[in-house]
RNA sequence: GGCGCUAUCGUCUAGAGGCCCAGGACACAGCCCUCUCAAGGCUGGUACACGGGUUCGAAUCCCGUUAGCGCUACCA
């Protein structure tokens, strides 16, 4: 079994968006695929007819490209397997190791509620439903319908979990499950034994949710004379609250990261370090290391809480350490978004100039819009204390500047430049350079954040600088007292 | 209720019997650097759920308790 090459494979239900739990499941049989130079199989389970749609599985292909999860094999779509699985449910059948119930919905429904009410707990018994060989053939010829359930042998199924160990399971605890529906069609446990089967599916990392399931489909397995798979479950992914992730906590579609201006590469990062550790105090991992890193074993076996804090810090790493060319893209697009134009300007610049003080790609293209488009200076409470508190030396600073500043050909003006000129001036005035640097910062940008203000004087280029400033000092002055 | 899984700082985790009166990261606080912030450096607080064993010795092994989570469908 082992000794056969990997195959895994990604089979999410197209009900939904790209949950981040369904993307770290993706991303860990894809790791594990791509350290053992396995296959990945992506398999879409859309038999839930009324939930599936078209939309979800476009959006769970996007999701996962984006993240740079790439499969080799598929999207299959169990909904075109069904003749297969209606065959291994009529060879359970054949074999004795299946049988027909007749027993409707309704009926069981029924008893289920009786059980309930009467406080005990519900089982599906078998021999309650039991029918002689004349009364099911009776049945069948009238044309009767029916389920296929699978009849559980009384023994112990168990596996060794790859990321928990042992586990095992007795049958008599389990209920004989439906396999085939009465209008024909696979249910779940049997879809998914007969497709890993089919596809020779070695090592199936699914979450944690499905450890429960995996007797029945342990049993399926040998009922229909296959080899075993690798099992390893993965824990769940929680909120902030300890309970399992889901809308109310916000964001939980890989979308919504993407939206927010999340680097593929840090939501990868951080995915795989959820529930998963390569030892040691490492934290920020090429692609590369993690595959060369990855192994089942070393998977947590206890659900983790998805830290918003620390994938935005993560995004950060990224965001300082990715080149201006690649986060160009990206910021052009989330530019095009707030309307504002690059006027022929290298946005690359303007890129280089903010990113090391963004979190995620909208801080970074607003830092860059601001840089841009001076209609976007908005005053911030912190600029506005400032202000306040510095009172006519605010503007007074401003004045300075800006006779330095003019000074300065186009040609003359470079950071170096811009540097020594302010600082002369802020000499020859007698002002401390924080107070000669921070109204200028304010009067470009509106914060009192920023690259270094000669480094910003000389993005936003003489004009706009001059332009800026001389805006500042007439705001000032209209906001002096007579 | 039954069955199963899990249990180290607020969070993500290292730890596979002595190296641990428990290490790293995020977050938080302070300091350094500095025109501001970020980055970086330094410092600080906070954790082995509880109770029994086993052992010369337990975060690490065993049992129990408690808690959390999952499953218990003609959903996937």
């Amino acid at each position: 079994m082992t000794d056969s090459p990997v195959r895994v494979r990604f089979a999410p239900s197209p009900t939904g968006y790209l949950h981040v739990g369904g993307a770290r499941t993706a991303l860990f049989n894809w790791l594990y695929a791509r350290k053992t130079g396995g296959t990945f199989v992506l398999r879409i389970e859309d038999t839930d007819q009324e939930r599936s749609t078209d939309a979800h599985t476009r959006v769970i292909l996007e999701g996962l490209t984006w993240l740079g999860i790439n499969w080799d094999e598929g999207p299959y779509f169990q909904g075109a397997e069904s003749p297969r699985h209606r065959a291994d449910a009529e060879r359970l059948l054949a074999s004795g190791r299946a049988y027909r119930c007749f027993a409707s919905a309704e009926e069981l429904d029924a008893e289920r509620k009786l059980a309930v009410a009467a406080g005990r707990p519900y089982r599906y018994e078998r021999a309650r439903w039991a029918l002689s060989p004349e009364e099911e053939a009776r049945r069948l010829a009238a044309g009767d319908p029916f389920v296929i359930r699978f009849a559980v042998p009384d023994a112990e199924l168990a596996w060794e979990d790859a990321v928990h160990g042992r586990i095992s399971f007795q049958g008599r605890d389990l209920d004989d499950f439906v396999i085939l529906r009465s209008d024909g069609s696979a249910i779940y446990n049997l879809a998914v034994v007969s497709d890993d089967i089919a596809m020779r599916i070695t090592h199936v990392i699914r979450g944690d949710d499905h450890v429960s399931n995996t007797p029945k489909q342990i049993a399926l397995y040998q009922a229909l004379g296959a080899a075993l798979p690798v099992f390893a479950h993965v824990p769940m992914i929680l909120g902030t609250d300890g309970k399992k992730l889901s809308k109310r906590h916000g964001a939980t579609a890989v979308g919504d990261y993407q939206d927010q201006g999340i680097l593929p590469a840090a939501m990868r990062n951080f995915l795989a370090l959820l529930g998963w550790s390569p030892g040691g105090d490492r934290e920020v991992l090429t692609g590369e290391e993690l595959v060369g890193l990855f192994s089942l074993e070393a998977i947590q076996g206890k659900p983790a809480v998805f830290d918003t804090a620390k994938l935005e810090w993560m995004n950060g790493q990224y965001l300082s350490h990715t080149g201006a060319d690649e986060l160009l893209p990206p910021v052009m697009r989330q530019l095009d978004r707030m309307g504002v134009g690059a006027k022929g300007r290298d946005v690359r610049a303007l890129i280089d100039a903010a990113k090391a003080r963004s979190r995620t790609v909208l801080q970074l293209a607003e830092q860059v819009a601001v840089r841009l488009d001076a209609s976007r200076i908005v005053l911030d409470e912190k600029a506005e204390k400032l202000q306040k508190k510095m009172g006519p030396a605010f503007g007074a600073s401003l004045t300075v500047a800006a006779g330095a500043l003019e000074a300065l050909t186009p040609a003359e003006w470079t950071p170096d430049r811009l540097l020594e000129a302010v600082k002369h001036a802020a000499e020859t005035h007698g002002l401390k350079l924080g107070d000669a640097m921070q109204p200028v910062r304010v009067a470009l940008t509106g914060g009192t954040v920023s690259e270094p203000v000669n480094e910003l004087l000389a993005v936003v280029g003489r004009d706009e600088s001059l332009a800026r400033i001389r805006a500042a000092m007439a705001r000032t002055q209209d906001a002096a007292p007579a």
